[in-house]
RNA sequence: GGGUGGAUAGCUCAGCCGGCAGAGCACCGCCCUUACAAGGCGGGGGUCGGGGGUUCAAAUCCCUCUCCACCCA
């Protein structure tokens, strides 16, 4: 079965996936030591971006490239149920139907989630499959599988037993459109243009104002005390006075407390501790009481002033600042830029509410955390990440894990008729657990919790912990995370913390952290922005119709979407012609280097397509050339074969080098430069001629090495393009008889034995290369076409190796140059007008009669005459100093002098040879 | 305000345990030479953000300034 001329990616990866997978090759091997990576479980009802495109491919180059190595492998598959993101989704769809979720009810509405779960649930493995994505199927999970639910439980009921776990009222973030409590992590603060008011409160008893600075004015309404700074001279004399709190018949405290910044607005600061982080925590310090103004439905209510009541918060300001008007309360509004939080999920501005939550004590469990990471028990790559970490854990705040949704693991918290609470792996077992008899009436509690929750136990119960399996004997601790710098404080940190608590052993013994894709110009992707692009699209092309369609769909600003038009047909006038996944992957792998931000330019993918075309079209050749020719690893090999063996052992070290250190752009980089600087651009091209002789030893050891160089490549190569690799493979490795497995995935990897490095032979083919490429220039820059076979006159000083050696690469020399013969001159005055080229000793001439007009060439060695001057002014300069000499290491100071040397002689016979063709010139025709 | 990362060829980025500045793409010239025009051969292009210091020698180490990005408050 011969190579189809044409290199089809999509043929093959359709082809190879389905074998791979069906034979069984992604499953653990059950032999070698175990490496395991756990794939950051997607969102079930999301799809794939390039993001995951990215993230996946590097963490298949590892996964197959420990399988190779004889590792017994597991690369954990899995999806998460990701529950705010998945109820807001089938929310919508009952919203299609005029239905909301309480109108279907809490049972009936999970089971519409499961099912738009099976429906979509599959799309992205197979997106993943699409990928070549070697996961262990056999072994998927899902975050709310029984197994990994009753691991939820369990660690809820240790952490809760141990005192970890409680529950109280305390301030939290409130998303009042999703109507949960969110994380710290959940809010984003964002910029916006506000006013800051400034309103005066009457002091008790005396005609003083003082004026507070706010950017929320109907928050006053709770307001409980004003603080100033202890030192400030302007207020001490206030310090326990009261005020009259206006619109409110209350009268509130004047406090000191150095947490207020003396120069921002007046000084003063109204505390509200029921609605704001900061006053919260001056409120406890100073035992203030809270007054709740705005409740979980987003309204003032609760204990606002009657006429207030059921505003909306903005709604509220309005009518609270005509109040103050009116009053002369309000004294000064000046337009400020501040921070507003906006939930990450719904974008509405969140309200810090009193509400009663389930938390983490995190304290005791971020402390080991710290510990493991500072004793490198577990290591960041890049290094320079653990600080991140470090900042974030020192100064990390209990977490709540309460969400007030219906999707999700319920917390295993039970209560009785008086609101006691009970926590327990069933009610049977809180029934037992705390001798509560049959009739006492129990319900759940109703809030499920936090998604990253369930996701830091990922590592371990997917194993099947509490269980003491096999598996989590073998796999966990996995081997390493690979995951984004934007995902280090939600699920690496926690991960780190809850398998710690549990398994007293680490999740993972590194953490890869990669950069995050952004378009071409450095922007984030989003769908908002419509610049993403999705993988399959760059793998299988997409028209430009069908992609300005896919960017613009959903964007309700026909304005905005012209824009996205525009710009999308300005960068794909022809749309995207698909490049195949391998190509792909090799994209992504040469852009993982140790940056933040990736940029993603489609140019880089065409060039990555190309390396793929050179690669199939070299096996082509391979194939063609070698065919017929009876070879054996025991030929004699030539000193060229030996050359481009040794080149490749330096690859594959280098690769493997590469690849340790997480460096897949540097791995990417070797092997392309191998393929294509190295085997395509010069051992290809010497092989036609070493094939085209005679001598049988010299065309067989030339095909073994053809055969056996691209055999090594391929599997050095496969785990970052895995589906050429394995085709091209399954017709090189038969013919060299090393198919002792059914697929390349199987193969051994390149080890990169040293005995394999010939530095004479690269010695040799340095030399053999500079002539070729001496001559090619003087061709090149004298337009001597490659039609015309042109003379070499060579020149050597007497006794030197240099005609042995050019008569053993004689042929070489005069097919890659296009020389029709070569003669041996001893110089003098009978030369005729040449081009010249110095290598060494090695004067090179190509006579010009007849072939160039001769200002072409003195242009040229004019041009080289200015190089080496700079040259030797450089090399002089060092030389001419004495501190050079005495300090700098000696074996530098004597190549510096032997290179000065060296290049001195090819200034005088490039300055005589132009004297020569001057003095041609004069006597001219 | 605190912190982190970055500034190298037109673009995107390697190089940074010091020793003549590299790659891909883009650009210029020649060429359809049967593996490959998605190609071949040759070539041009950079005061390595500014300033200072250490050193025989600095893109690389130290200090400082400017600008950009991100994270936290």
């Amino acid at each position: 079965m011969s190579l189809e001329s044409r290199y089809d990616p999509g043929a093959l990866q359709a082809k190879w996936y389905e074998r791979w997978e069906r034979s069984g090759y992604f499953a653990p091997s059950g032999s070698g030591e175990p490496y395991c990576i756990v794939l950051p479980p997607p969102n079930v009802t999301g799809s794939l971006h390039m993001g995951h495109g990215f993230q996946v491919t590097l963490m298949d180059v590892l996964i197959r490239h420990q399988r190779m190595r004889g590792r017994n492998v597991l690369w954990q598959a899995g999806t998460d149920h990701a529950g705010i993101s998945t109820q807001v989704v089938v929310e919508r769809l009952l919203q299609q139907e005029g239905l909301s979720r309480r109108d279907v009810g809490r049972e009936a509405f999970i089971e519409r989630v499961w099912e738009w779960k099976r429906e979509s649930g599959d799309s992205i493995t197979r997106q993943l499959r699409r990928l070549g994505a070697s996961l262990d199927w056999g072994a998927e999970r899902f975050t709310m599988d029984e197994t990994i639910s009753r691991a939820v439980v369990e660690v809820f009921v240790r952490l809760y037993r141990d005192g970890l776990i409680y529950r109280g009222a305390r301030l939290v973030n409130w998303d009042a459109e999703l109507g949960s409590a969110i994380s710290d992590l959940e809010v984003n603060s964002v910029e916006e243009q506000g006013t800051l008011w400034h309103i005066a409160y009457p002091v008790e008893g005396s005609d003083e104002r003082v004026v507070v600075a706010t950017t929320r004015p109907e928050t006053m309404l709770g307001d409980v005390a004003v603080a100033v700074h202890p030192d400030d001279s302007r207020y001490r004399h206030l310090i326990g006075a009261h005020l009259h709190l206006p619109l409110c018949d209350r009268l509130i405290p004047v406090i000191a407390d150095d947490y207020v910044d003396p120069e921002f607005g007046s000084g003063c600061v109204k505390i509200t501790p029921a609605h704001d982080f900061n006053d919260y925590a001056i409120g406890e310090r100073h035992g203030l009481e809270h007054i709740s103004v705005i409740g979980l439905d987003g309204r003032m209510g609760l204990d606002a002033p009657e006429r207030f009541a059921g505003l909306e918060v903005s709604e509220a300001r309005a009518r609270v600042l005509e109040a103050l008007r009116s009053e002369g309360a309000l004294v000064r509004e000046e337009p400020h830029t501040l921070k507003v939080p906006r939930s990450d999920r719904t974008g509405v501005v969140v309200e810090p509410l009193l509400t009663t939550q389930w938390h983490v004590a995190i304290g005791p469990l971020a402390e080991r955390a710290i510990r493991t990471v500072e004793t490198g028990d577990v290591s960041f790559v890049p290094r320079g990440w653990e600080n991140t970490y470090f900042a974030w854990m020192r100064d990390i705040r209990d977490w709540c894990i309460s969400r007030q949704l219906w999707w999700g693991h319920r917390i295993p918290a039970w209560y009785d008729g008086s609101g006691e609470v009970y926590v327990g792996r069933s009610e049977a077992e809180v029934r037992s657990h705390y001798g509560l008899d049959g009739d006492v009436d129990l319900h759940q509690d109703e809030d499920v919790l936090d998604t990253w929750f369930s996701s830091g136990l990922w590592s371990f119960a997917t194993q099947g912990w509490p269980d003491d399996t096999e598996r989590l004997g073998s796999f966990a601790p996995s081997s390493v995370l690979v995951t984004g710098f934007d995902i280090i404080f939600f699920w690496v940190a926690r991960m780190i913390m809850l398998t710690l608590y549990c398994t007293d052993d680490v999740p993972f013994r590194q953490v890869y952290i990669h950069g995050l894709i952004r378009d071409a110009q450095g922007r984030k992707m989003s769908k908002s922005k419509g610049n993403t692009l999705d993988p399959i699209d760059l793998i299988d092309g997409i028209d430009l119709e069908q992609l300005i369609a896919k960017r613009t769909q959903g964007t309700l600003l026909s304005e905005h979407a012209r824009s996205i038009e525009r710009e999308t047909r300005e960068q794909f006038p022809e749309g995207i012609v698909g490049s195949g996944v391998d190509a792909l992957r090799f994209t992504y792998c040469s852009l993982a280097s140790t940056g933040r931000d990736i940029n993603f330019d489609p140019k880089r993918l065409e060039g990555y397509r190309n390396f793929c075309t050179k690669l199939w079209n070299a096996a082509r050749y391979v194939e063609r050339a070698t065919e017929g020719i009876a070879f054996s690893p025991d030929a004699p090999r030539s000193s060229i074969d030996r050359w481009i063996l040794s080149q490749l052992r330096r690859t594959e070290a280098a690769a493997l080098r590469a690849l340790a250190e997480y460096r897949f752009d540097l791995a990417a980089q070797e092997i392309y430069d191998f393929v294509w600087n190295h085997y395509c651009d010069w051992y290809l091209e010497l092989s036609k001629v070493a094939l085209s002789g005679d001598d049988e030893q010299v065309r067989s050891a030339a095909a073994y090495t053809l055969n056996a160089v691209l055999e090594a490549v391929l599997r050095l190569a496969h785990p970052i393009i895995p589906f050429i690799t394995e085709e091209l493979w399954q017709q090189v490795a038969p013919r060299l008889g090393v198919k002792t497995v059914e697929s390349i995935m199987l193969a051994p990897y390149p080890s990169a034995d040293a005995a394999h490095l010939d530095a004479d032979a690269e010695r040799e083919m340095e030399w053999l290369r500079t002539v070729i490429g001496a001559v090619r220039n003087i061709r090149s820059e004298l337009n001597i076409s490659y039609a015309k076979p042109i003379r070499l006159l060579l020149q050597a000083p007497e006794g030197s190796d240099l005609r042995e050696r050019v008569a053993r690469f004689s042929g070489f020399i005069e097919t890659l140059t296009r020389t029709e013969r070569i003669d041996w001159t001893s110089g003098g005055a009978e030369l005729p007008p040449s081009a010249q080229q110095v290598i060494g000793d090695l004067h090179v001439r190509v006579p010009l009669a007849g072939l160039v007009d001769v200002q072409a060439e003195r242009r040229r060695l004019r041009k080289r005459l200015d190089q080496l001057d700079g040259r030797i002014r450089s090399l002089q300069g060092r030389l001419d100093s004495d501190s050079f000499r005495s300090k700098a290491p000696p074996d530098l100071v004597a190549e510096t002098e032997a290179q000065s040397v060296a290049v001195q002689a090819e200034r005088e016979a490039v300055s005589e040879n132009l004297r020569n063709l001057e003095r041609l010139d004069e006597a001219g025709p």
